[in-house]
DNA sequence: TGTACATCAGTGAACGCGCGTTCACTGATGTAC
DNA sequence: TGTACATCAGTGAACGCGCGTTCACTGATGTAC
């Protein structure tokens, strides 16, 4: 932990790379500043020459968790193929997927926090998920846009279920069920 | 506020009641004991009465949240039509259904809390999952049960999504868009 | 290139605050006679 | 039915704790000459 102005911004960047995890693990609310600081190695007093509060910290961390998702995504997919509506949703509801919360999808990991958190946040987070419904409309072609509406909500809904249900075999079916029947209905028309 | 054992178990059922409000408008982080035993006119003090703990209140009011939930939807429907999966995706893709998070459906108003929560929780949201992908797979006929695992992550998806879009008439239009989507994929064989 | 000084990234003690939880107490309720 | 007593629902002060935030300080970095 140098004195550099380069090391300052390398802080700034481990900080909030670390708290886009913590939100995704945690949740809006379960990221404490002195927990953060600790992480990355840093004092709390020092939390504040980067960021002048915790919520600040918190929309800025909130776009980075939904960069750094999307970022995940794109690392992911084989780089020779193209890319479908299919392999999207293979994709996006594996069991990989769902067991690394911490770095998947921060739409599906937050979405019910950022429902009821304040303007700020929400603003923050609509336009990764209108790209995401912009993306999968391009690969389902012309007429694609209400399909991938319908998709998306799928895709994110069911990645979100098969977080809450406890039996894994059955965890493993929602996200078998619901990618059959996105693939289905992409290969149709 | 008396003191004798029926106003007892009426204290515990206002306690839980409001309990299962605030984690539906505050997700299960934003309840604190002070503040709902305000709410129900008691002191903080009480709680242990009727509580062990605070984690102990969580999982009983996460459960009437479900329950509370289930039965407004069931309250909102006309008693004389049948419920079809048309009608129950009319009213679940409502705008009122969006507009009033704390006393609608508490899946998707927690859905990514609970995804994180421990076991207890999750076993607590997961047969009201079930339930209600049984009762869309009962709507829509013999092979129902994997289109119903599509529509119900749809639902819970799409109307999480509405909650985070700031501009209204695009959530509005989200919301309409998928619940068009999912009538014409049950009106559908 | 070397020195003197200003800047500023990071430290760690301190703050007020609200939290969950405990507990001695009060006084109404319910019961035994 | 009336009285005396035990029970116990609810009160409110007190606790230790972790939180977000502030601030005087340290010492490395960067700059002016």
């Amino acid at each position: 932990m140098g004195h550099s102005q380069a090391d300052k911004a390398r802080s700034r960047k481990r900080i909030l790379n670390e708290a886009a995890t913590q939100i995704r693990d945690g949740g809006l609310d379960g990221l404490s500043i002195g927990s953060l600081m600790q992480r990355v190695n840093l004092t709390h007093g020092g939390f504040y020459g980067h960021f002048s509060s915790r919520s600040d910290l918190i929309a800025e961390a909130l776009e980075q968790a939904l960069a750094a998702g999307e970022a995940a995504a794109r690392a992911s997919r084989d780089p020779g193929k193209p890319v479908s509506a299919s392999s999207m949703a293979r994709s996006y509801l594996s069991r990989a997927h769902r067991d690394s919360r911490k770095t998947g999808c921060a739409i599906a990991a937050l979405i019910s926090d950022v429902g009821r958190a304040d303007e700020q946040c929400r603003a923050v987070m609509e336009p990764y998920i209108e790209a995401f419904v912009t993306k999968v409309a391009r690969m389902l072609g012309d007429d694609g846009e209400e399909r991938a509406l319908l998709a998306v909500s799928a895709m994110i809904g069911a990645l979100a279920i098969s977080r809450v249900i406890t039996d894994q075999k059955r965890s493993d079916a929602v996200l078998r069920t619901v990618r059959d029947e996105i693939i289905a209905m992409a290969s149709k028309e």
